[in-house]
DNA sequence: GAGGTGTGGTTGCATCTTGCAACCGAATTG
DNA sequence: CAATTCGGTTGCAAGATGCAACCACACCTC
C-alpha cells in the first residue's frame, strides 16, 4: 500500500515531515550544511544507492530544501541548500543535540565562530529571557492570545 | 532489503534518526506531548494501522523514549514520555516552527504557560547571547576548543 | 453464566519502498 | 580512439507498510 500522507494534515510538524520525514533526506541536508553539493560527494558521503539518492535530491529540490544550479565544470549541476533549506539547521542541531545527550559523547562542539567560544545548547526562552522546557509551554490559537 | 543501519554512525544526529527515524514515531511522539498514551489514543489521533502502532510504540520503548506503566484501570498499560522521550521536545518543535514558516500559517502559537505571552523563536546564543544563524558557527573537535 | 463490548493487540496478504548491482550516455582524459 | 568519471536509469529481491480480519482478555449486562 501506499505510504500515508500527512501533508493535508494542519499541524505544521506533519507538513514538515513530508519533505524531510525520511532518514535519507535528514542526512542528504546535514551533508548540504557541511558543504557538498554534487550527486558524487552526497554519494560517497552517505553510502546511499544512486537510485534513492536521484529520488531524494528530486525531492528536495521540489519542496523548495534544495535548489539546482549549473555547476561551474561542464554541463553537470550542484544540489545547494535554499533559504528554506537553510532554516533547517535548528532541526538538524535540535537532533544533534538530542542524540549527543542520550548515547555515547560526541568528539565535536558546536562553537562560534567569531571566537571559538561554545554556543549556548539550544532552548525555548520568553520574552523576559527566562529558559523554558516543555512544561512551562503550550500551544494555543492565535485568536487566544491576541486577547490577552 | 534490510533498511541500512545508521547507528553505527558517530554522527549524533545519526544516532537519533535511528530512534525516531520515521514519520510515525516523530508523530507518536508529539500526541504523547499532547498527552495521548493509550494504544487506542494513539491509534484514533493518527490513524495508524495498528500493527505498524505496535511495532513503532514497541521501538520507542526499546530506545527509551517511551515508557510501558501500568494503566490505573484493569490490566492495560500506558505508555509515557520518558526524560530522553521529552527531550525531544526542541527536536519537534523546530519542526514546528519550520514547517510554520514555510507554508500555510498555523492557527497556533506558542505561548508561555505563566504569562501566556509568545514565547521567542528557537534560535542558537552565543555565550554573550547574540543570535548566531547557521554561518555563525561551525562544529570543531571537542579538543580544539579547549585549546583556545 | 451466556453473550455482548472495548481494548490491545496478532496474522495474512497485497502493494510500496529500499538496496544492490548492472548498465548507459555524455563529456573529459590519456 | 579507448578508458574513465559523473550522474544517472533499470531490474530485481527482500523488507516495510497498510488494510482487514481475527483473537484473547477483562468487564458489563442480563
Amino acid at each position: 500500500m501506499k505510504r500515508k500522507c500527512f501533508g493535508e494534515d494542519l499541524c505544521p510538524v506533519a507538513r514538515s515531515l513530508e519533505a524531510v520525514g525520511d532518514v535519507w533526506s535528514v542526512l542528504i541536508v546535514r551533508e548540504a550544511f557541511a558543504g557538498k553539493r554534487r550527486f558524487g560527494e552526497f554519494e560517497r558521503a552517505l553510502g546511499v544507492a544512486k537510485n534513492i539518492l536521484t529520488v531524494r535530491l528530486r525531492k528536495l529540490v521540489a519542496f523548495g530544501v534544495l535548489e539546482q544550479v549549473p555547476a561551474a565544470d561542464g554541463p553537470r549541476h550542484e544540489y545547494v541548500l535554499t533559504e528554506r533549506g537553510r532554516g533547517l539547521y535548528l532541526v538538524l542541531m535540535a537532533l544533534r543535540q538530542w542524540g549527543e545527550d542520550c548515547g555515547g559523547e560526541s568528539p565535536y562542539v558546536l562553537v562560534d565562530r567569531r571566537d571559538g567560544q561554545p554556543v549556548k545548547p539550544l532552548a525555548f526562552h520568553a520574552h523576559d529571557d527566562r529558559e523554558l522546557g516543555p512544561d512551562d509551554m503550550e500551544l494555543v490559537p492565535a485568536a487566544e492570545v491576541k486577547r490577552r
